[in-house]
DNA sequence: CGATTTCCTG
DNA sequence: CAGGAAATCG
């Protein structure tokens, strides 16, 4: 950064400040020292510029390297951190092959006119890839390495060459495949279809990724960053963290932890110092955090193998469960598909010879799990809708479906073994089912694909679930450095995702947090029929706001079946989401995106995203933000937030910042869904149009760049829940500015009390709000002046001579101009008393130019003590919380 | 040092 | 309109 530029800019600014910086409030007789003073600071000018210089050298040259690469390293850095904050979270939950996996089964079906060998690839991989990842499991137990278990054959291309950013996925992938595909030993097979999986779990968590870009994975990610930065000398901790991730994901693809394990040198050498430097010139939680991070490092080493083991157990319970409802599944089935037996069959030997070593229980029962209660829904009134739109779509699926079941069925026999009886007896009544199975299979298709959704976004949801907890508890030793690994924090956890009143979640030992997974699963199992339960419930747990439940974004179901019409909320988020994920996504591992006009497609490739990243803010704010953002002035939701108070007395000395941020970011995300503040009130009657609302309105938001992080975490506040400063609060202060020009802060208080109503628990969060709104007032009379002087000027310029001859009317130009600035609906009254006080601040601008005082540095502050004396009472009614109702109708 | 205000920039 | 910086005051 050219300090010479710098210098010079800061020298500018400070000759410009020197003069105007005059606060109305200030002293009369500052304005004089302030004088004197300028004058020897001319003269010391330089000397204090190149003080300036040496910080700004510290700041960019401090090793020696440029600013712009501190700036970029900054960059790669987040980017970086991004990554492996998300691996972190994800990666020792082997569950998430689960989504790959169904993904890609369902991919894999449409792909039948795909190249044979990505449809095989994708179908034959399911196997061996629950069989990899078990093992990674295992050896990750012992030797926390998996890395080495996902890349059985240890083929893949070094991952050197790959860059930060997209390793290019497919390209590299598919061709190296494709040329071992000639040699089909069994062995290869696994190898090919291990990596087939690699590819599509890369991108389905690249999705994840996209969507869960979130506050959690943020926010913890900053904190973990922070540790690392501070840690550069013991890197174990990153190699830890690459490993996992390496271990579950595509380590050649994506997410290549050498690419991450490469950069940190550079980053600490490079941009650490600068970086250093720069947070500790702004916020200093960097030593506190420093002191525990040791203990943090082994703690959550040991949580995250705990998290392992126990995501092991949940999914091995899952499968059974899963095996269980198939099973019901096809009884219930049995009647209405025999008579439809006759076609499907037709391609099954293209996908039979490829599928041989599909040993993948789980993605078929996952498949069908949960979905049995919806499914007799469906068989009495689902049908009509779904069936007619594509049925060559469902019926290659479905019989995709059935057809890999019955491979499985196969493959099962070979390496069942610990597998049982009853799933192969299951998958034999599938395989006749498959061979039965086809040209009538309308009814059966839709509803497989129904199952699909729901299992998948069933799926899904316990997967994050599974990680985003752990997530949570580590940011939580971030927070509370103090607490100890597992009790404390999850505890906390526990709070801020799930009120007391719901018990369900209950003390979460990491253990206990995934054993509430496993029991909902159960509850699935014994025949329960609400395979949704458990995650409705949780879902209730996050307040009946947070997360739309997954089958309310379901087929459209729920909304449809509200009455409430949904028009826009599904296919505009679709394109949303997809575009997010990127064209790998859209086009190889997701199924063949819906057509627009489906609307019971939609929601399958898309709930799945959909269902899932709502969870990912579900414990977005661990700290203070979780207690207030969800205060609802609406009243709607009783059960509320009784979280709030707990989570405050958690929260760590830099909640400040992250609710500064939210206090912003409301407003931000508000003014999104703004204007339309008020009528949201009245939807709310319908939850599933509330759901889908807010959903659409977090995917539009997530769009908007950096601000995605705290968007996600609380899509609500903009459109329902008003914590936080909203856009109707900015309307009401916009509309208090026609009334006083310089609100004190304590009037600002009374004023907004509401706003803080209750974060009064939270004191940071307080003042933020109230500093925010001085930040507004500030801005409003920026515009107000610079309208004053401009018009000022031009009547000057007009050639008027008398300040008398200056009249601000209703219709005066200036007046429009500041009514569209503060009443821009003209929706409320201006009184009168503001045209004669705006009248008055022309004149004196007008007066104050003429006289040639505007020569004067410090000349318009006078203008401004003039004009503070002249504000008025605020009206009564703008002590109330719904004084925009009131006010907005004269 | 914190609060407040203005200025500047985006 | 927000963020940041600087100036100022108590």
């Amino acid at each position: 950064m050219p300090d010479h530029d710098n210098a010079t800019l800061l020298l500018a600014r400070q000759t410009k400040r020197r003069r105007v910086d005059i606060g109305v409030k200030r002293t009369v007789g500052s304005v004089i020292f302030t004088r004197a003073r300028e004058t020897l600071l001319d003269r010391m000018n330089p000397t204090h510029c190149s003080d300036q210089d040496g910080d700004c050298s510290l700041i960019g040259h401090g090793h020696g390297s440029t600013n712009g690469d501190g700036e970029k390293s900054n960059v790669l850095r987040k980017l970086l951190k991004r990554a492996n904050s998300y691996e972190d979270a994800i990666m020792p939950f082997s569950g998430a092959t689960i989504i790959s996996q169904l993904l890609k089964s369902s991919m894999g079906k449409n792909g039948g006119s795909d190249s044979g060998f990505q449809g095989s690839g994708a179908l034959s991989s399911g196997g061996s890839e629950i069989h990899n990842e078990d093992a990674c499991s295992n050896s990750s137990r012992d030797q926390d390495s998996p890395s080495d278990c996902l890349s059985p054959g240890h083929h893949l291309p070094p991952p050197t060459s790959s860059s930060f950013g997209r390793p290019q996925p497919n390209s590299n992938h598919n061709s190296h495949t494709s040329s071992q595909t000639l040699s089909l030993s069994t062995f290869d097979l696994d190898r090919l279809s291990d990596e087939h999986l690699r590819a599509k779990r890369a991108r389905v968590e690249n999705i994840i990724r996209g969507m869960s870009h979130s506050p959690l994975v943020r926010s913890s990610g900053g904190d973990q960053d922070n540790l690392r930065e501070s840690e550069n000398g013991h890197r174990g901790d990153r190699g830890e963290r690459g490993d996992s991730g390496g271990g579950h994901n595509a380590s050649n693809h994506n997410d290549c932890p050498s690419s991450l394990l490469s950069s940190p040198g550079s980053r600490g050498g490079v941009v650490g110092v600068g970086e250093v430097y720069r947070e500790n010139k702004r916020k200093q939680r960097l030593p506190q955090q420093q002191h525990s991070f040791t203990q943090l490092v082994c703690s959550r080493q040991e949580q995250r193998q705990e998290e392992r083991r126990q995501l092991k157990l949940q999914l091995e319970d899952m499968q059974k469960q899963l095996r269980q409802l198939q099973e019901k599944f096809y009884q219930i089935y049995d009647s209405e598909t025999e008579e439809e037996e006759d076609n499907g069959e037709g391609r099954e030997p293209e996908r039979g010879g490829e599928r041989e070593e599909d040993g993948n229980l789980s993605e078929d029962s996952i498949r069908s799990d949960g979905l049995e209660e919806r499914h007799r829904d469906r068989g009495r009134h689902g049908h009509d809708d779904l069936s007619d739109l594509d049925p060559g779509l469902f019926l290659d699926r479905a019989r995709a479906l059935l057809r890999e079941q019955a491979l499985i069925d196969g493959d099962l026999e070979e390496d069942a073994d610990s597998r049982g009886e009853e799933e192969r007896n299951g998958e034999r009544g599938m395989k006749r089912r498959a061979a039965a199975g086809g040209g009538g299979g309308r009814q059966l298709a839709e509803t497989l694909k129904q199952e699909l959704n729901c299992a998948v976004s069933q799926v899904v949801d316990t997967v994050v679930k599974g990680f985003s907890s752990p997530k949570q508890t580590a940011t939580h030793h971030h927070g509370c450095h103090s607490s100890t690994p597992a009790a404390p924090s999850s505890s906390s956890n526990s709070s801020s995702s799930c009120p007391p009143p719901f018990g369900p979640l209950p003390p979460l030992t990491p253990d206990s947090r995934f054993g509430g997974g496993t029991l909902g699963l159960n509850l699935n199992g014994d025949g329960s029929p609400t395979p949704n339960y458990h995650s409705n419930q949780r879902l209730h747990c996050f307040g009946d706001v947070i997360v739309p439940s997954p089958l309310d974004s379901f087929g459209g179901l729920g909304g449809r079946l509200s009455g409430v019409p949904t028009p826009n909320d599904q296919t505009e988020a679709l394109p949303l989401v997809v575009r997010k994920n990127g064209p790998e996504n859209t086009n190889h591992s997701l199924p063949p995106p819906p057509p627009p006009h489906h609307p019971s497609l939609h929601p399958s490739p898309l709930t799945a995203s959909l269902g899932f990243s709502p969870p990912s803010f579900r414990h977005p704010f661990p700290l203070p933000l979780m207690g207030y953002p969800f205060q609802n002035p609406l009243g709607s939701h009783g059960g509320g937030y009784p979280s709030g108070p707990k989570d405050h007395h958690q929260s760590s000395p830099d909640s400040m910042d992250i609710t500064r941020e939210a206090v912003s970011l409301r407003t931000k995300m508000a003014s999104l869904g703004g204007g339309h503040m008020g009528h949201h009130h009245h939807r709310q009657s319908s939850p599933n149009q509330h759901g889908s609302e807010s959903l659409s309105l977090s995917l539009i938001k997530s769009e908007c760049g950096d601000l995605q992080d705290m968007a996600d975490i609380s899509p609500y506040s903009g459109s329902t829940i008003q914590e936080g400063l909203s856009p109707n609060h900015l309307k009401k202060a916009k509309l208090m500015f026609f009334y006083t020009r310089y609100p004190s802060s304590n009037m600002l208080k009374m004023f907004f009390s509401d706003v803080k109503s209750n974060g009064k628990q939270i004191l940071k969060f307080n003042r933020c709000i109230t500093s925010q709104l001085i930040k507004w007032f500030s801005n409003f009379r920026e515009f107000y002046y610079i309208q004053m002087e401009k018009f000022a000027r031009q009547a000057i310029n007009d050639g008027v001579t008398g300040a008398e001859e200056l009249t601000v009317g209703r219709d005066a130009e200036l007046f429009r101009a500041l009514n569209m600035h503060y009443n821009k609906a003209n929706d409320f009254e201006v009184p009168d008393r503001f045209l004669e006080v705006a009248q008055v601040t022309l004149r004196e601008f007008f007066n104050a130019i003429v006289a040639g005082k505007d020569a004067d540095p410090s000349w318009k502050k006078a203008i401004y003590k003039v004009i503070c004396k002249l504000d008025s009472e605020v009206p009564e009614v703008f002590k109330s919380p719904n004084c925009l109702q009131e006010l907005l109708r004269d």
